[in-house]
DNA sequence: ACTCATTTTCAAAGCGCTTTGGATAACGAC
DNA sequence: GTCGTTATCCAAAGCGCTTTGAAAATGAGT
């Protein structure tokens, strides 16, 4: 069922069919009654292909997902955000598309989604220090819009990101606030923007305590359960292991918790721990009391703002970019506690 | 940049360049090199949407997101299952279109796709028991691929699964042969078809064994890791409590590695834990040693091969429904023990 | 009854591509 | 020199929609 026969059928012009389903006000009410009616009954939809080439636009907004060949790792953020994300397309009527593209040639992706006519707009997820995917996409002068920040950018961007070295500042002060001194790190990788803010914030209170940074207590690693869980064991042998660790994501928190289970040590009691918490829908962090203390911020949440700001951006591209900055929540949970006596 | 343009820059016919391109025959070897040139110099690439419109194809395969508005839960394997789908999605040069749906809609958002010209096949993720879905989608006589099976379907479609019921027999059947007698199946939720499947390998090995079902010991809840957690210390608490326990997944059985330490229980020695490995990137289950005994199957082979298929089946219309049944390893990790000695 | 303004409808062009059905050129063979 | 073949290339139609510019229908005013 396409225009043409659903005009024929109702004795009217594809133009006037046409003008009625999409609201114009040069048809009647009494014809616009009629023709939606039929449009229900034969279950008409507009082809969106054809549609896209006479009106110019795609309806689709476009991310690309770079598999890293080296370590096959899907962020696990991924799904959340994207939930979020497709809720808020949904509602205005875009479509949501994907496509891989190898480590090299996601730049290529990016421009090739462009000129094809694929999309009307991308969302640029992990962004890392250096992110050479923004300033192509600037020159292309195209929408787009970053899930994080890229500290090494040279052009304004639209973006939204929490507040990490806030939320990781406070983190630390609380720890130190409780008596800790040996606070140890679990950051992601290095090379992603948020991990380096992280480490920023953490730095920062430590320096705001007179406290001396040890390299010793500052990891760095893909946030995997296991990867939690090795650095903390690791930690756990030195001379002056931490009494406390800031954790990157729940799930390498996860690793850090059976560490210590381990090595016999109780979270909250011998060894405090607070993770990153990003409202995963699989990884609630308890119910009424959390499990873990946590620096706390939805990405569900993020993907839906990312979406609604990225349409914005389609709808007046002569506007500067926009940038949005979330704050994180602290929120007490148990697995934080004073400095235990070491007699 | 468009196809006009560059054939009035070489100097040729629309129909020309067009058939250089995609190599038809009727192009002389010369113009065709000079074509893939010019081509490539001006970064001419042919629009989707035109090119969808004049071959009927989209070249995009849909993926539906339920977006369950009770429990906002993503599935956690949706990630690494999509993540090995695009991949051979831009093998083959598809495209991947993400909709999102309310619970409600769901068969009508399908419906739509179709019906739009949107897409050339679709993906059905998370059957349940009963799928109304599937007789939807094959009423309408159109190419999709279901990622597990439908116990209810009336009608023959195409499947990929892994052999739930095998392997959590298998399972069932290892923690017999240790000793074990109590055995606790903390399944996903009893109304997806995965789940009915495992509980009937499990009850079928009980049977096999002699041994009597004991409700109590059988529980369905979401897989997440409070869920596991919550279940796990329910039934630590019973008179006779499970010597060893089936989790349905990686996040759950987390979720009862916790109840156990905080029972003051070991597990391995006091409580045996066998999980279903999904192979998820960022939960990697182990280095060397696993953590978890665990049935393993990996949810991103099985996302490349339901891709593959549905490929072969929208190049192939007229064959008759493919299936493949993936078997999961049984992995020996370091949970399972023989039963303790109760004295 | 006639004009003018307004409302309602329509025919046709155009979006960027593929593809059908020729047309033209080149090349031997006779 | 003519004919048939083959190798190249092209004009134009068509995919299903929107939208421009014009025409028909309606209604009000005189």
């Amino acid at each position: 069922m396409n225009l043409k026969q659903l005009s024929q059928i109702l004795g009217l012009s594809q133009t006037t069919v046409s003008r009625a389903l999409n609201g114009y006000p040069e048809v009647s009410e009494a014809t616009r009654m009629r023709v939606q009616a039929a449009a229900a009954k034969h279950g008409y939809r507009p082809n969106s292909r054809a549609k896209g080439l006479a009106t110019g636009k795609a309806m689709v907004i476009g991310h690309v997902i770079p598999s890293s060949s080296q370590h096959e790792m899907v962020n696990p953020i991924f799904g959340d955000f994207v939930a979020g994300a497709a809720r808020k397309y949904a509602e205005h009527g875009y479509d949501m598309m994907f496509t891989h593209a190898d480590d090299i040639s996601i730049e290529e992706a990016y421009r090739t989604l462009f000129k094809r006519g694929a999309v009307d707009g991308v969302v640029l997820q992990g962004p890392k220090v250096v992110e050479p995917r923004i300033s192509v996409l600037a020159k292309m002068n195209v929408p787009f819009i970053v899930h994080g920040r890229s500290t090494g950018a040279g052009e304004p961007y639209s973006w939204i990101d929490v507040n990490n070295k806030r939320s990781f500042l406070r983190a630390t002060q609380f720890l130190i606030d409780l008596g800790h001194r040996r606070i140890a790190l679990i950051n992601g990788l290095e090379e992603m923007d948020f991990a380096q803010r992280r480490r920023e914030g953490y730095l920062e209170a430590l320096q705001m305590a007179g406290l001396a940074p040890d390299p010793e207590l500052m990891r760095s690693a893909e946030m995997t359960e296991i990867y939690g869980h090795h650095e903390t064991r690791n930690m756990l042998q030195l001379a002056d292991p931490p009494t406390a660790i800031l954790a990157a994501s729940m799930i390498s928190a996860i690793g850090v918790r059976r560490a210590l289970d381990e090595a016999g040590l109780k979270m909250g009691r011998d060894v405090s721990v607070i993770a990153h918490d990003d409202e995963l829908s699989y990884l609630k962090n308890g119910q009424d009391v959390p499990i873990f203390t946590a620096t706390r911020s939805s990405v569900r949440h993020a993907g839906e703002i990312a979406a609604e700001m990225l349409i914005d951006r389609i709808n007046t591209p002569e506007d500067p970019p926009k940038t949005r900055l979330l704050e994180a929540e602290l929120v007490l949970g148990s697995s934080t506690g004073p400095t235990p006596d070491r007699s």
